[in-house]
RNA sequence: GGCUGAGUGGCAGAGUGGCUAUGCACCGGAUUGCAAAUCCGUUUACCUCGGUUCGACUCCGGGCUCAGCCUCCA
């Protein structure tokens, strides 16, 4: 039974979906005005994390998450840029896919973009008018009257006295209250703009989820998701905006990753000191990402360093290691597939794995399983016995589960010669070599060409008399 | 100032009211011509001060430190 900690009420609790079998899920995604960054790829990946462990556990799910494709960043971007918003967010949605692509990211049910439900945010606006939630301001912009919702501050756990509006931004003159937000901007000339009974204009951020969630998964659906940033105010102010919509309850389950830091400090645009998963991908393969992430638990922050990565690389190169030269039925492997079913598994650490997932998806102690689990497959060394079989099938499928270990063993450790490095055939004729002068006790010459290989990053490895190789 | 959350061994990082997390690193051993990989073993811990308890790293309270949010942010 899965455990999801519910930011609402700030513990664990049993998640029960609204309609048994089937789980809607909403995350917020991306503003495509830049390349995506580590912090994205968390959100990414978390979620990605909850999806797979959904379907795996039998549900149907309708995972939703928006791109936001008009804002006011992406509009000063394309004029710097001297591209129209239209273009430049296209080019950024087309990188985000690249990225998800490269590490193993599936693709959501539904991904809708903001300016796609237009209509949706301008009938919410309308009615949220005529409840008396909201005001249209004489300049056109329309904003959300938030000391009208009773509830405001409940995710948070702020009270609407306690906050400091207007301390650190100054307070547009058009807001009857400070801690209002806009609900409806009115655009200037040569901005993206659409009719409105306000005069043309853009929606505002937060009403954006409000629209493309109930639009897609219905006015309540069971879970969101989002960065912890997002807590305050973005998703106080969309539960404002719904629930004084419908009168009902929005979202069921809230959830939030933490933020991924670099130098103990929160990686972020503003302050200018993230990495972007391109600088990274160019470094670590995007396994060795989504394993760096998969190492602490989500709700957790993560520190971004040279070692964490490596850290992530060593895991995963003993992870397939021990799968090398073993073989694994490779049917029904997937994220749905029945353990057991097809291929015979250690039902064992399936069960210990589905327990540290179902709490709450403690991916630190999945990943002992996984550790756990090798270092038995290592001790088998009959490759091809029953036991040993089992083992690595089950080692395969709960990687599979996660993201992981889907790659051939053989071809990931003999990874990728590069412009300089040597071939896999130049390799193959010195370790013949090797082997002979070896047979012929020349120990001289057999280690002189280990070095020169070593040099050239390429490691052998004498075992079973036989001679593996593998790229550093 | 307010609201969240966190402080675990050399590092990363789970967890539990009394019983080995796990991985990396280190040290010793096995294996190897020597290595690598692998296996076995060992060492290092729960911010601080009080309280509850037969017993607390684990619960409660104070303190200190750190991070996030209170502007856009994943």
């Amino acid at each position: 039974m899965l455990q999801i900690y519910n930011t609402l009420n700030r513990r664990k609790e049993l998640f029960k979906p609204l309609k048994q079998g089937h789980v809607g899920l909403y995350v917020c995604g991306i503003t495509v005005y830049d390349e995506c960054h580590v912090g994205h790829g968390r959100v990414m990946i978390v979620y990605d994390l909850l999806y797979r462990h959904l379907l795996s556990a039998g549900y149907s799910v309708n995972y939703v998450r928006n791109i936001t494709d008009v804002d006011d960043k992406i509009i000063n971007r394309a004029a710097e840029l001297g591209v129209s918003p239209t273009a430049l967010s296209q080019r950024y949605i087309d990188e985000m896919h690249a990225d998800e692509r490269a590490l193993g990211v599936l693709p959501p049910t539904h991904e809708p973009r903001a300016t796609e439900s237009i209509q949706s945010m301008i009938r919410i606006i309308e009615r949220l008018i005529e409840s008396g939630h909201a005001y249209a301001a004489d300049n056109g912009d329309v904003f959300y009257a938030v000391k009208s919702f009773a509830e405001y501050g409940k995710l948070s756990g702020r009270r609407i006295e306690e906050l400091r509006a207007g301390e650190r931004v100054a307070i547009d003159e058009h807001k009857r209250d400070p801690l209002d937000f806009v609900l409806w901007k009115s655009s200037k000339p040569g901005e993206p703009s659409w009719p409105s009974p306000w005069g043309d204009g853009r929606p505002g951020w937060h009403i954006e989820c409000s629209a493309m969630s109930m639009d897609l998964l219905g006015e309540e659906f069971d879970i969101h998701g989002g960065g912890a940033d997002l807590q305050f105010p973005h998703h106080e102010n969309e539960i404002a905006q719904s629930e004084a919509l419908t009168g009902g309850r929005f979202a069921r389950y809230w959830m939030h990753n933490g933020m991924v830091r670099i130098d103990e400090e929160k990686m972020s645009k503003s302050l200018n000191n993230f990495l972007t998963l391109r600088d990274v991908l160019a470094e670590y393969s995007g396994e060795e990402i989504r394993t760096f992430i998969l190492s602490s638990h989500y709700r957790s922050p993560l520190n971004y360093t040279t070692e964490a990565l490596l850290a992530a690389r060593t895991a995963l190169r003993r992870f397939y290691t021990a799968l090398r030269g073993r073989p694994v039925p490779r049917e029904g492997m997937t994220h749905d597939t029945n353990p057991g079913k097809t291929v015979a598994m250690d039902t064992g650490y399936v069960e210990r794995f589905d327990a540290a997932m179902n709490d709450d998806l403690n991916t630190p102690e999945a990943m002992a399983v996984l550790h756990e689990l090798t270092n038995a497959l290592n001790k088998d060394a009959d490759a091809g016995s029953e036991h040993a079989v089992r083992l690595a099938s089950t080692l395969v499928y709960l990687g599979g589960r996660l993201g992981l270990l889907d790659k051939d063993p053989e071809e990931l450790l003999h990874g990728d010669a590069g412009s300089d490095g040597p071939t896999a055939d130049r390799i193959a004729a010195m370790i013949e070599e090797r082997q002979a002068a070896r047979a012929a006790k020349d120990f001289a010459r057999s280690d002189q060409i280990r070095d020169e290989l070593a040099l050239q990053g390429v490691i052998l490895e004498d075992a079973g008399g036989k001679t593996t190789w593998r790229r550093v």
